[in-house]
DNA sequence: ACCATATACCTTACAGTCCTAGGTACCTAG
DNA sequence: CTAGGTACCTAGGACTGTAAGGTATATGGT
């Protein structure tokens, strides 16, 4: 399945935002956890992710921090904020409109004995 | 409340569609019914109504023919395909996909109390 | 020693599109 | 005759996903 263009947007804040919840992370690990949660429906590319957790820092969402690897890579450990937090709740709340309103409208497409 | 950019562009394509599954409608209806629909929690402009519309025109989702309001003024009206009704299922799926996604993460960030 | 693969991060060129701001035109009410 | 509602449209700037490419290190196979 291929997530369009637009939905893959509106899902990106909230989904990092909520994975450095559980923990804190990195890029790389980041990408993996969203095919992991998806159970593969959704696959990011790294051109998408990298600008979006500068994005993300920028606004103060979440903090960074270089680090080490076990094996020696470098990495950039990324953690949420308070302000990142208040942000999810937000990204929650504005998702919940949207499934209400989308809701009310979904049923009358709703399927006839067919599929 | 106001949502998010890229939330209400994930929103508009489905939303447009449903509502055109109820009936056959025009531009400024749209625009109202989407208001009614979410209480007033999103807000479109025209300016991106309009060149919605002529992209799923241009896309095959929707059909579209001029007529004349009572008060004769002219109007646009749009009616879904078959092909917009499957585009539509399809949204349907990839909603889905994205609440079963994230749905697993939002109930770490906090226990809705309400609602 | 050599090469492929995985890990790990970053950036640019291109294309698509949302928002702001403007434009056109008609009708009703004060 | 002015203001506001109805009704449609478009242009320019800004943003961002995709695709593609770049840098670098570690591991395992041959």
């Amino acid at each position: 399945m291929n997530i369009d263009k637009d939905l893959v947007a509106a899902m990106a804040t909230p989904l990092v935002l909520a994975i450095l919840v559980e923990d804190t992370s990195y890029g790389y690990a980041i990408l993996r956890r969203v095919r992991e949660l998806s159970a593969g429906d959704v696959e990011w590319t790294d051109g998408m992710l990298y600008p979006l957790l500068h994005r993300l820092e920028r606004l103060g969402y979440i903090g960074a921090e270089w680090g080490v690897s076990p094996e020696g890579r470098r990495r950039r450990y990324y953690e949420i904020t308070e302000t990142g937090r208040a942000q999810l709740l937000e990204q929650r709340r504005q998702w919940a409109t949207a499934n209400r309103t989308l809701g009310g409208l979904w049923g009358q497409t709703a399927s006839p004995a067919g599929s």
